[in-house]
DNA sequence: CCCAGATAAGTTGTGCACAACTTGATTGCC
DNA sequence: GGCAATCAAGTTGTGCACAACTTATCTGGG
């Protein structure tokens, strides 16, 4: 009953995978959700984004993203600044060592994919199928 | 970048999930990790498992169960009741209410599966390539 | 029989997620 | 220009997850 829930595999499997990424960014003193905020920074360093459009890649909100910056900012790897234009906006920017920290991690994705013990076809399927669901079932919540 | 990995589909979808059991949950008073709980309860109603037990088939530690099952049982849904073979061991069995609830739950399966717009045949298959991964990542933590 | 090591559950502390709320800034309607 | 509605970020409170630790119980080798 509970081993044929999709639901339950997509809970199950996205922990484990956490628990693949655990060690590996243990290594460079970030969390997942704060190695996600730094792959969205490492995309787009022309501008820094703010709290609300970080979140609206990821999906998280204020509450979540507030605290986790605030970390990241004490660990030296961004800089929160009040827009000039808007002062209810905070652009989020990448310090120097935030962005040296890319290239030390250039490699966890593959790590990590290889950790999976999926094919490359199987991972583009898989990612396929996946952002197909996210994507129906936020499309809905806006209707 | 972000949108290429596997890892933040996995983590947003599951999240989209959860987002979809949410409202259904709640006319229950239950979170999704609750739920789940009962899930394991209602499909072994023979004999009541240990917290390990529990954890075992949910892949969660007692750090997480304990709590959990203390509100539970303050919801009245389950009792806890130390082994009398083993006092280290407590055993997690249903109250009356709580095998109630499986009658009045009986269509949330159904109504989360209509929620992801995936057919039956997308459904089996995601279900089996999560499976996959899932143990794939358990073998290899274990050696 | 005894006790060292193992085991089960619980506790503590950290960090997400998310709902609900607060605070301060901005916008649009009059 | 004034102000109500909106919006951005932050705060508070609850409930997972998980690591590290504590406590109580059990087991097996000597």
């Amino acid at each position: 009953m509970l081993r044929r829930q999709v639901c339950f595999a997509l809970y199950a499997a996205s922990r484990a995978l956490t628990d693949v990424y655990r060690p590996i960014l243990d290594e460079h003193g970030l969390t997942y959700p704060q190695y996600l905020v730094l792959l969205v920074l490492w995309e787009r360093d022309d501008g820094a984004p703010t709290v609300s459009e970080l979140g609206g890649q990821l999906r998280l909100d204020s509450g979540t993203l507030s605290p986790l910056l605030k970390r990241l900012e004490a660990a030296g790897l961004v800089v929160r600044t009040r827009s000039a234009a808007d002062e209810r906006r905070v652009e989020v920017g990448l310090t120097d060592r935030g962005r040296a920290l890319r290239e030390r991690m250039g490699d966890v994705p593959r790590r990590v994919a290889a950790a999976t013990g999926l094919t490359e076809d199987e991972l583009v399927f898989l990612h396929g199928i996946l952002t197909r669901v996210t994507e129906t079932i936020h499309r809905q919540k806006e209707q």
